[in-house]
DNA sequence: TTAAAATGATACGGCTCCGTAACGACCTGA
DNA sequence: TCAGGTCGTTACGGAGCCGTATCATTTTAA
């Protein structure tokens, strides 16, 4: 497990990563949806728009919507706090684990695929 | 010089990485973007927008309407080909090196940080 | 010379996203 | 109880990108 990337290394993986993603998903998300999912999956619960916001650095209905967005594709679930009614819990689904499985593998392949650079 | 990522890393210089550009860049380029930006500044030239069309696997309108935008953030140019005057040659910009010189950073970066995890 | 092919740009209607401002629902504390 | 604060959502006009179809320009080949 080691990770030491130089510059061009660095820019092949996002270039071939990238390249992988536009020409395999349909559609291609947003880098704000990218982080949403990203972090949801990624870090502990809870998770709510204003918390996403926040740590984002963009307005709530940026959240909103991307979450609106999301949900459509089955990728991220709504449900509101029963302890607090005011807020909503960001949630998980299998599509969206199944996704950022595949994501991963795709980042995971592309970056062993720089070794074999001459 | 080692690139070695498991999954979970691969997915936390994901997440990290677009969470970087989410914060800072102004505004953030489309997948599709990122894909012809790095493809213009990493493979050896020429580039047409026949040429990126169909490496990226999308229609030709998809690279004109890029490079309009990209061209207004001055992150590439547009110059006819002498030779064939049909073609149109991508170039590279001062502008989009040096953006491209600060996305290799905040991955190395980030990758680096990964060291780090406990 | 001229018909056909190739290239990139444009037109069009549709969809998504943007930021600001307002809104309803909910909670808290005096 | 109820005024004020906090949540997430929605409304609005504007901007950007989408895919398909078409266009003008240029090259090629008969």
């Amino acid at each position: 497990m080691a990770v030491d990337l130089n510059t061009a290394e660095a820019l092949k993986l996002w270039h071939d990563t990238h390249l992988e993603l536009v020409r395999d998903t349909e559609p291609d998300l947003s880098a704000r949806q990218v982080t949403i999912l990203l972090t949801v999956y990624l870090e502990p619960p809870p998770h709510t728009v204003r918390g996403l916001a926040a740590k984002l650095g963009v307005t709530k209905p940026v959240i909103t919507r991307a979450l609106d967005s999301m949900g459509r594709m089955d990728l991220v679930n709504r449900r509101r706090d029963p302890q607090d009614r005011r807020n909503v819990l960001v949630q998980r689904t299998v599509k969206g684990s199944l996704f950022v499985e595949r994501l991963a593998d795709t980042v995971c392949q592309r970056a062993a695929d720089l070794k074999t650079m001459i």
